[in-house]
DNA sequence: TAGGCCATCTGGTCCT
DNA sequence: AGGACCAGATGGCCTA
C-alpha cells in the first residue's frame, strides 16, 4: 500500500531543510492534538465510569433492542445508522486530525519529489522557483525536447532547443528560462509571416558565429517577451511546426521509433545519454539540462533542422566533441545559477 | 487590490 | 476499518 519514494535524503535542498523543520513543528502539533482528542475520550470514559469498549457493546446492545425507529415504523434491515455519542465523534476527530497529519505528509512527498524534478529541469534556481505547474510544463517539453533529440540524433540549435523548452509556459517563465540562457526573450517572437526572428545574443555565440539574420535583429536590451503591442498571445505551438513540420508536445507525445535508450540520470540529477563512446570523450558529457547547444550554421527556421536522414548514425552525431569540459561548465553555471 | 500560488483541511471514494 | 488518493474550499502570502 505504501509506496515509498527513492531516498533523497542526499539531495536534500535548503528549502526542503526548511520544510523539513516546518513539517516537524507540523508533528508535534498534530500529536499534541491526538493527545488532547485522547485525554478527552479517557475523561469522557472516567466520567460515566466504563471504558470504551463497554461503551461501544452497551450501545450495541441499545441498538439491538431498538427495533422500531423514530416513526414507530419497524426497523428496515441492513446497516444500521450507529448512534453519533460523544466518544465517537471524538474517535472520529482523532481519526481526522490523523488523517490530515498523514495528507499532509502525502503532499510534503509530492512537493519533493517536485522539488527534486526542478532540479533536473533547465532554469533551475534556489532563489526564484518555478511554480509546480510550470515545473511540470517545463519537464514535459524538457522530456519532449530531448526524445526528438533521441528519435533525430542531432543537436537542434540553441535558440530552437529553447523555443521548445518555453511551448506553453508563462510568460515570466518563458523569461526565466531566456534569462537564464541570456538569450533575448524577443528572438522566440515570431515574424508575422511565421518567419523566425533571431539573434540571439548566447554564450554559444562566442565560440560560433552568430545567425546572419541582419534584416531580423533587435537592438539587444529587450530581455522580456512583450506580446502587449501585438494583442496576442505568443504561440509556440505554430512556431514549433513552422520549424519542424511535426506535432508539437502540445498535441501529442514524440513517437519512438527505435530502441534508443532513455537519457539516463547521474548523481547530480542530470541528464545523461547512455553511450559508451562518451567515455572517449571524457567524463560523462552531460546533454540536456547541461545542454551544449551549437547553433546551426544555418538560418534559424531553416526546416531542414530536424529532419535528417533517420539512418544517420546516432549517437555518432551526438558527442560534441569539439566542446571543452570548461564550456560545459560555463554553460551549466548558466543554466543553474 | 486583484490575482496567482500555496498549504492545509475536509469529505468522498476506492482498495486492501 | 483504515489508509491512500483525490478534488473542492478556504485562508494566507506575495507581487504587479
Amino acid at each position: 500500500m505504501l509506496t515509498l519514494p527513492f531516498d533523497e535524503s542526499v539531495v536534500m535542498t535548503e528549502s526542503q531543510l526548511c520544510r523539513k523543520y516546518v513539517r516537524e513543528n507540523e508533528e508535534q502539533k498534530t500529536a499534541k492534538k491526538v493527545e488532547s482528542c485522547a485525554k478527552q475520550i479517557v475523561s469522557h470514559g472516567k466520567n460515566i465510569k466504563r471504558t470504551p469498549e463497554e461503551e461501544t457493546e452497551q450501545e450495541e446492545e441499545e441498538e439491538d433492542k431498538d427495533e422500531e425507529d423514530e416513526n414507530g415504523l419497524p426497523r428496515r434491515r441492513g446497516p444500521r445508522k450507529k448512534k453519533m455519542t460523544k466518544i465517537r465523534i471524538e474517535r472520529i476527530k482523532i481519526r481526522r486530525v490523523e488523517a490530515n497529519a498523514r495528507e499532509r505528509g502525502r503532499m510534503h512527498g509530492l512537493n519533493d519529489a517536485l522539488d527534486n524534478l526542478r532540479k533536473v529541469v533547465p532554469c533551475y534556481s534556489k532563489t526564484q522557483k518555478l511554480s509546480k505547474i510550470e515545473t511540470l510544463r517545463l519537464a514535459k517539453n524538457y522530456i519532449w525536447a530531448l526524445s526528438e533529440i533521441l528519435r533525430i540524433g542531432k543537436r537542434p540549435d540553441l535558440l530552437t532547443f529553447v523555443q521548445n523548452l518555453c511551448k506553453g509556459l508563462s510568460q515570466p517563465t518563458t523569461n526565466l528560462v531566456a534569462g537564464c540562457l541570456q538569450l533575448n526573450a524577443r528572438s522566440f517572437l515570431m515574424g508575422q509571416s511565421g518567419e523566425a526572428v533571431h539573434h540571439s545574443r548566447s554564450p554559444y555565440n562566442s565560440i560560433y558565429p552568430p545567425y546572419h539574420s541582419p534584416e531580423l535583429s533587435t537592438p539587444p536590451g529587450h530581455g522580456s517577451l512583450d506580446n502587449s503591442k501585438t494583442g496576442k498571445p505568443y504561440n509556440y505551438c505554430n512556431a514549433y511546426e513552422s520549424f519542424y513540420e511535426s506535432t508539437s508536445p502540445e498535441c501529442t507525445s514524440p513517437q519512438f521509433e527505435g530502441p534508443l535508450s532513455p537519457p539516463s540520470m547521474n548523481y547530480n540529477g542530470i541528464f545523461s545519454l547512455k553511450q559508451e563512446e562518451a567515455l572517449d570523450y571524457g567524463k560523462n558529457y552531460n546533454y540536456g539540462m547541461h545542454y551544449c547547444a551549437v547553433p546551426g550554421r544555418g538560418p534559424l527556421g531553416q526546416s531542414s533542422m530536424f529532419r535528417l536522414p533517420t539512418d544517420s548514425h546516432f549517437p555518432y552525431d551526438f558527442h560534441l566533441r569539439s566542446q571543452s569540459l570548461a564550456m560545459q561548465d560555463e554553460l551549466n553555471a548558466v543554466f543553474h545559477n
